[in-house]
DNA sequence: GTGGTCTAGACCACG
DNA sequence: GTGGTCTAGACCACG
């Protein structure tokens, strides 16, 4: 799985490869139990210090998404907890994007069509 | 209009009642035209610096939302360009967002239905 | 409320402030809304390095325990969120420290009187 | 006795089973003088290296929880001593331990039912 | 070889 | 002035 980063986004770096990470998951790119790159590696292949690749995981971790043990490095977890939840932020952020959309004249269909793609991870 | 602070959430405050009032305008609460409080009349209300309100009301301006003028204070714009598209960044929140409730075992159903909402704006 | 760092402790630096401010919540030493020292004051205190004590604080900010706000630094969270449960992993340590405690010969009583003092938290 | 490695903790594995075995140990499971697998017995049988058992045994016979020999392997002590004494990291664990529980709403009553459970070893 | 911790130092946005 | 992020570099325990 190919890691892009934005350098001029507002987006942290830590976070922007968070949530690569997280739609990776998503989208059955990165499947349950595999192997991520060492926090090394992927600090070379992005161009970043290590700390920034460590604490990406250290957050994926302390969200349950991956696992990591000194031996194999990180894995994604095997069982992600459904909760069944929207966080209230997300809801937050997901009603300040449907509502600049819709001041944007984006009609509700293509809205919902945008869902259903990112849902089925066919992006 | 009531402008409520999360004073726990990472979001700027600016940002936090930059967001109530797009939301506001696209519910329908803030209708084409409408006056909004003074930068220090708002500030007094939600108790933080006018600096602050200052700023909020600049990005509003600056994205086509509002307008300002000496006489009147700020006003919700008549015509806000309908550009019918959802910038590059939005896209991308929407897609975490989506990725993030689908790990979580949020059906699409349950995603399509709060889209709905709040296009509707009955939130 | 003094800061003690034990140099020689397998437990990380950035955990034992955390663990120290935990307790200092408890016994009731920092006050619900109470002000904490800046990153760089408690750094400079310590005589550690300021990202150390972020981190400290990032910690007690995501677990529930503190906020922090650019301008005036880190309080102690008026509502802290009682779950009224014991985390699996306290409860295994728990169980540990009583079975070492058992087979060094302390008596129940001894323990129980241990666990009294620190939920009264006059320690 | 049947060890668990939870691979999800941060717990080191060699730590993971030395404490089952000390806790094994206080709750009777785990007689005075009964036999322990053989490092290499233990090592198959959980799946993990032969040094990790290895450092697990040397810990506990340090500790004064085990003897070995050439002849018999690894037994538990006949006479493990009673000092009548915790340890100050294991009091400042327990404190750690009840402060967290009190925040969380714990019941006094309810923390010392569960030491009450760990002492007694029906677990 | 792996992730985890820590330092010294820097720059940034927010307010 | 505040917390947040990031770097370059180092050392450590675990396995």
């Amino acid at each position: 799985m190919v890691i892009k980063i934005d350098e001029y986004s507002d987006v942290p770096i830590y976070m922007q490869i968070r949530n690569q990470i997280v739609m990776g998951i998503s989208s059955g790119e990165l499947k349950a139990g595999e192997q991520l790159p060492t926090v090394r590696a992927l600090a070379l292949e992005i161009g970043i210090n290590t700390m920034t690749v460590s604490k990406t995981y250290q957050m994926l971790k302390s969200e349950g998404y991956i696992m990591t043990d000194r031996k194999n490095g990180a894995r994604v977890r095997q069982q992600i907890e459904k909760t069944g939840i929207i966080s209230d932020e997300n809801k937050n952020e997901l009603r300040r994007i449907v509502s600049e959309a819709r001041i944007s004249g984006v009609s509700k269909k293509d809205l919902q069509k945008l869902v259903d793609e990112y849902y089925a991870g066919n992006v």
